[in-house]
DNA sequence: GTGCGCAATCGTTGATCAAATGTCAAGATC
DNA sequence: GATCTTGACATTTGATCAACGATTGCGCAC
């Protein structure tokens, strides 16, 4: 045992134990988080885990009826959709400002979190493949300096995550996944906000199809071709700024 | 009073009523959010307040040090115009959505929003106006059907609050910003999406003018006038959509 | 200038309070 | 006679409280 307890909190191992099991879908959608049974469970009181669950709730990925408590919230195609509306937006806007800011520091940090993603692939390890691939699209974000546009992706993007990780168990399109990574990163490196915005559309919608695809399989329902946004032209000519300076 | 004590839990009155503060500068941007202090103040034992404060630190209102309590964060001409920039981007693109599915129903529920507005600028009640004002904008902002990309603009909306309040004080601007919200409706309810988006944009634009006049006199700075955006052109062309079913 | 100790404050716990739901039985209705 | 409704009670569960424990930072003494 590590000496995490001392600089996690309580709250903090039961928030992240606790997405990582919505995740895996170890608590189904629309089951009922229980404080007491997660407090045992976890070997706390109950009011980490009540902290943990309010988290959860700031993102929207459990819904609390007051005096009812929480549940998970239900997944569905019209939700896959709409996450990804939102991220395909959201994210290209911040890797078009990315661009703009990409040092050498941003390309190492990303080049490192590609790297530990693809070895814990190779290992194995799900729960440290998943954090690498978040560090490396955040370490991206991040050089957009839109700290507000950055912090309103986060719920799409956790939510997302609940979509992705049935999909991740196809290995099939790991490596198209891997190499999109790449060719965004080198896009930013070169400062070619386009073809990183080109390469992120590319990520997300195939990102999108295979989730929908693991989806449609699990609820038995067919879905039709995914029409593919054309964001990418869009941007190019997107320069909007508020400059006070 | 009324019987809401019934139906809000001390927690969210806390909310409420830390964030008003916070709003309102009673509690000045750095101020240290001491849990027994402010327990006392509202009657409440110090839980209730404690997760008031972790709620405003999920939208990061808010600062958090693990052992060493929450502060008020720093306000400041970068942070106003990071905020404005991702409240152009994230709410125009709700309202070109919104403008292909506003109904009468949306119409009515955002006509009675800017009545009620006008009528507490009048009764000078800020609360009921600021209410008012923030139910306005989202009832547009859902009537985009795209419920993660609203999930996004709430916390760069908060944020913009607290610059507001300071700017709401110069009466002179209101007739401004009160015909502009006149214009998107009507351009919603002609299902006008480019001119909802243009008057939004010049909405957006007003209200970071006159943020950063009020934040410039307070802090004796200078200032540079604003770039405007040319974001009304470019969502014209703005058709992105993911479409799954 | 350095180190020890005390006070202040957050994090966590276990207990208590209150609301909501499910159960069971008695009575009414068909 | 069977079924449905109703009301009280018990159980479950979340919300709140007050006390304890741990850590940090400040101040004072050396």
């Amino acid at each position: 045992m590590l000496d995490r307890a001392q600089i996690d909190s309580a709250a903090d191992i039961a928030a992240r134990s606790l997405f990582d099991a919505i995740i895996e879908r170890r608590i189904p959608p629309g089951a009922p988080l229980r404080l007491k049974e997660l407090a045992e469970q976890l070997g706390t009181s109950m009011m980490p885990v009540r902290e943990a669950i309010r988290r959860l709730a700031a993102l929207d990925l459990v819904e609390i009826e007051p005096r009812k408590g929480a549940r998970v919230r239900e997944l569905s195609m019209a939700d896959l959709e709409d996450t990804y509306f939102a991220r395909l937006h959201l994210e290209n806007i911040a890797v078009w400002e990315a661009a703009k800011h990409f040092s050498s520091e941003h390309a190492a940090a990303a080049a490192a979190a590609l790297a530990e993603q693809e070895a814990a692939q190779v290992a194995g390890d799900r729960v440290a493949s998943r954090d690498a691939h978040e560090r490396f699209h955040f370490v991206i974000y991040d050089a957009s300096r839109k700290e507000w546009l950055v912090r309103g992706i986060l719920p799409a993007w956790r939510n997302a995550e609940r979509y992705r990780v049935e999909a991740m168990r196809h290995v099939e399109t790991q490596a198209q996944r891997n190499q999109e990574h790449t060719e965004i990163l080198s896009a930013l490196i070169r400062h070619d906000g386009l073809e990183a915005v080109r390469w992120m559309t590319n990520h997300l919608t195939t990102s999108v199809e295979v989730a929908a695809e693991a989806l449609a399989a699990e609820t038995g329902q067919v879905r039709a071709p995914i029409r593919v946004p054309k964001v990418a032209e869009v941007l190019s000519r997107l320069d909007v700024g508020v400059s006070l300076a």
